[in-house]
DNA sequence: GTCTATAACCTGATAGAC
DNA sequence: GTCTATCAGGTTATAGAC
C-alpha cells in the first residue's frame, strides 16, 4: 500500500500525522488543539487527517492509547523482572522514568489531563488494574518485611505512590519550577540528574522500620503558641 | 449597584457567575469550557457573563490569578510564620494542603496546565519568584544543618519539592489512582489523612545525616545479571 | 493519495426588547 | 439588569478536481 516506485520520503505520510498528532496534542491537550495544527506540524494538508483517520476524535483516541500504554509498558516490565533485586529495580524504574520524562516531559500531565476528561471512555481500554499489588517487586517488599520482622507502620502502596511522587511529580510542576520558581529548564535537568541517586536513597530510608521514631533534632522554641 | 429593594437571593448575579466560572474552569480548563457550560452552572442567561464581565478571557483571568493567589497563600503563611518549629511547620503545611486539595481536588491540575499554556501572561502578575529561597522555614532548616554539623548530600531545594510532591501529587495523579488502580473516592481520602502523618515522619527521614548510609536488606540474589 | 474549496457546525459575543 | 434572538468568526469535516 505504500512505498510504490516513488523514492519515498521514508516515512509514510498515516506516520507523520501521528507523529505529528502526538507532539501537538501531547504538549496542548485535546480540547486546545486545532486539526489545522496537526496539519500544519506534519507539514500536510487538513484533508488528509480526515482521509486517514475519520475524525479529530478517532486520531486522538489512538494516539492517547498509544503513549498510555508505552508509559506503562515502562514500569511493568521493570517491576516484574525476577532477577534483579529490589534495590536494582527501585534504581532502574527511577532512572528510566527520568530519562523518559526528560525526553517527553509533557506526558505525565497529557495523560493525566485527558484520563480526567473522559475516565469512562479510557477506563475500559486500559487492561492494568492492579500493576502494582500483583507485581513481583510488591512480592520482594513483602519478603523484606518478613524478614526484617518488623511491619512498615504504613500500607505498602504509600510506597509505590511516593516513588511516583517523587520522580514525575516535579516534571508535572515543571511549569511552576520554571515560571515560577524562576529555574530554567537547563538547571532543571540537572536537578533531575541528582534525583537520580537521591531517590532510591529516600525510598531506601522509607523502608527502613527504625525510621519511625527519629524526630526532627533542633533547637526548642521558647515562644508561647496557641493550640 | 445591588440589593436594592428585592429580596435577593443573598448572593450577586456577578459572584453567581464567578462562582460558576471557578467551577467549571477548575474542572474542564479553559479551553474545554464553553461559555454556555458556565452560564448555566450558574443558573443563568449567556449574555450575563458579557454583561459583567467583557469576555470569556477576562472572566478566565480573574478566577485563575485569585485561585492561584489563594492556592500559595497557604503555604507562605505558613512557612513564614516564626514562632512554629520546623517539625510544627511541616505538619501543618502538609496538614493543611490535605484539606484544602481534600475539598479542591482540581484545584493543582488546573493551576498546572494554564500556567503551562500560557506561562507569559501569569508570570509578571505572580510577584513570588523565590517563595521558599526567602522563606523562614529554609532558614531553620539550615539552622538545624549548622547545629548538627553535618551537610545534607544534596540541595535544601530538594527537601521543598519533596514535600510538595508527596503531597500534591496523589491529587493530580487521583484521576490514574482512581480510575486505573481502581480505588473508589472514599478510600482515596484515607488514604491522604494516612498521610497527614506519614508525610512529615517521611521528610524528618531525609533530613537525618545518618540515612545516607543505610542499605535496604535483603536476601542476596544468586542470578547473573547482565549490566 | 493529495490538494483546494466549501459545507456544516459550534462558540463567543452583541443587539435590542423588556 | 436580564432575557431572546442573532451575528461573526473560527473549526471540523467533506466534495470533488487532479
Amino acid at each position: 500500500m505504500k512505498g510504490k516506485n516513488e523514492i519515498e520520503n521514508n516515512v509514510s505520510t498515516e506516520d507523520k500525522i501521528k507523529e505529528a498528532a502526538k507532539k501537538v496534542f501531547t504538549q496542548k491537550g485535546y480540547a486546545a488543539t486545532r486539526t489545522r495544527d496537526i496539519a500544519e506540524a506534519a507539514g500536510l494538508n487538513l484533508a488528509l487527517l480526515n482521509y486517514y483517520f475519520r475524525s479529530k476524535e478517532k486520531l486522538f483516541d489512538i494516539i492517547m492509547l498509544e503513549t498510555f500504554q508505552e508509559f506503562m509498558q515502562n514500569v511493568v516490565s521493570i517491576i516484574n523482572a525476577p532477577e534483579t533485586t529490589l534495590q536494582e529495580k527501585i534504581e532502574l524504574m527511577v532512572s528510566r522514568y527520568i530519562d523518559t520524562l526528560t525526553l517527553h516531559p509533557d506526558l505525565p500531565l497529557f495523560i493525566i489531563t485527558e484520563l480526567k476528561a473522559n475516565p469512562k471512555k479510557f477506563m475500559n481500554k486500559i487492561g492494568m488494574k492492579q500493576v502494582f499489588a500483583d507485581s513481583y517487586l510488591r512480592k520482594q517488599i513483602d519478603e523484606i518485611r518478613a524478614k526484617n520482622k518488623t511491619t512498615l507502620p504504613y500500607p505498602v502502596h504509600h510506597l509505590m505512590l511516593n516513588m511516583m511522587s517523587l520522580i514525575v511529580f516535579p516534571f508535572v510542576a515543571s511549569p511552576i519550577i520554571q515560571n515560577v520558581g524562576g529555574i530554567p529548564s537547563e538547571q532543571f535537568n540537572t536537578l533531575m540528574q541528582e534525583r537520580k541517586k537521591l531517590i532510591p536513597m529516600w525510598i531506601g530510608a522509607m523502608l527502613q522500620p527504625a525510621m519511625v521514631s527519629q524526630e526532627i533534632k533542633e533547637p526548642k522554641k521558647e515562644v508561647n503558641k496557641k493550640k
